[in-house]
DNA sequence: TGCGCGTATACTGTATGCAGCATGTACGCT
DNA sequence: AGCGTACATGCTGCATACAGTATACGCGCA
């Protein structure tokens, strides 16, 4: 079969419920980004740390030419720094950096929480809320790592009910470098409560397409955040 | 002279009033970074043209492999695009992402302008209204590139003014992606008065440092933006 | 013993070569 | 004549090899 087949042609051949989803082939480049980036945020490349191309390259089972190309990728996020003939490190963030990058992220979420409540469709706003009620299962039985995936993926989704790409690509930018700190926080129970009781009227405000309490919601919330990780800093 | 020399060593065999600033090398990546980029933003690269990663490197008088990693850090970017296995096209952009970006603009430069009116030196905000005089001045004479990159430079120094370098390195990202358009706008000369305005009330209210006054004047200039670009989409 | 210098080593930066994939073209079949 | 298919070509994706630069160590000298 061609890449390019009609979905006639594929309903002739498998069952008629699957969609013809073109097969997903990863480009090495991707698949290098995203695990260097996961490496970054789960600790396994510590911040400050030199990244040794032919050590990482050799881990990965990848040779050094698209090990290089996917570390300029990230260097572009922000997420590792490049010293001229000294290769790349990890970046490591003063307290103001984290306390900056919220501030931006605050305004971004103020943002998308109008555009949200006006644009979003019932449907979509649906689907917040079941992650929602996922997550807050999940905190119940206190799974600390899906609470904190699901808890991504509303920020996330929420971002995309803005219907603005360049907001959530510049969100995503600054988020994914933040993951790894926001992980650490949220460890006192009290925190975990708190920062759950700031979602649990975030929902109420998207599903009451109220944009102003929501904008002021987030803020709160990112005030919020900011309490919870200083200390870890 | 070894690189690392110390200040002394540096007085001692240059004049003492310059100061001991390290050689710039600037390193080939940087360089084709920025070549790459310029050539889209002026036009040598259409968009939605392929880019061919032989004939290029060959054009820039370097090989395939820093030119592919340059690719990779401007696709991060977003001033182009990876398709898999066909290379790198440049970025065409729909009415509907301008018209986001500018509103992703406007919430960053806003933010900004209240941050600049509380945090910004008065000899910081000197250097703002020096910048704008000389654009006041390139208006007169009608000097457009000249006008426009000035312009370019006020934004950039209104945003460094805030002190918070995320807030700066996101609004850098949009707005170079946007550059190109913004420079085929203001060709109408009731435009360019109307752009010019804007700019004089911008810097009246920095320097009275009133910082609601300024967000709400950067808001309009950029709804003031998307009408002079709109038409040439 | 401490400092300075030279050398060695190891890593990054760049070029080149080969393999795999996409596309355009020409031929054969219906 | 039209369509499908096989092949040729040219590009990208990746690996390897070489050159240039930073760093660490050791030696000589004050």
């Amino acid at each position: 079969m061609t890449p390019d087949s009609t979905p006639a042609d594929v309903a002739a051949t498998v069952s008629a419920a699957e969609p013809p989803r073109p097969i997903t082939r990863r480009s090495l480049h991707d698949e290098i980004v995203t695990r260097v980036r996961d490496m970054i945020i789960e600790g396994a490349l510590a911040p400050g740390a030199r990244i040794h191309e032919g050590q990482l390259g050799q881990q990965l089972g990848v040779s050094r030419t698209p090990l290089r190309e996917a570390l300029k990728f990230l260097a572009s996020e922000g997420l590792i720094e490049l010293v001229p003939n000294r290769g790349a490190v990890v970046r490591s963030f003063t307290p103001k950096d984290v306390r900056d990058m919220l501030d931006v992220l605050a305004v971004l979420e103020s943002f998308a929480a109008r555009l949200a409540c006006r644009n979003a469709s019932s449907v979509e706003i649906a689907e917040v809320r079941a992650l929602h009620d996922r997550m807050t299962e999940r905190y119940h039985v206190r799974d600390r790592l899906e609470y904190f995936k699901l808890n991504q993926q509303i920020h996330s989704a929420f971002l995309r009910l803005s219907g603005n790409a360049t907001l959530e690509a510049a969100h995503a930018a600054i988020q994914s470098r933040l993951k790894r700190i926001r992980y650490i926080g949220n460890r006192e129970p009290q925190q975990w409560q708190d920062a759950m009781a700031e979602h649990q009227a975030m929902i109420g405000a998207l599903e009451a397409r109220d944009g102003e309490a929501l904008a002021r919601i987030v803020t709160k919330h990112m005030e919020g955040t900011w309490k919870r990780v200083k200390a870890t800093l």
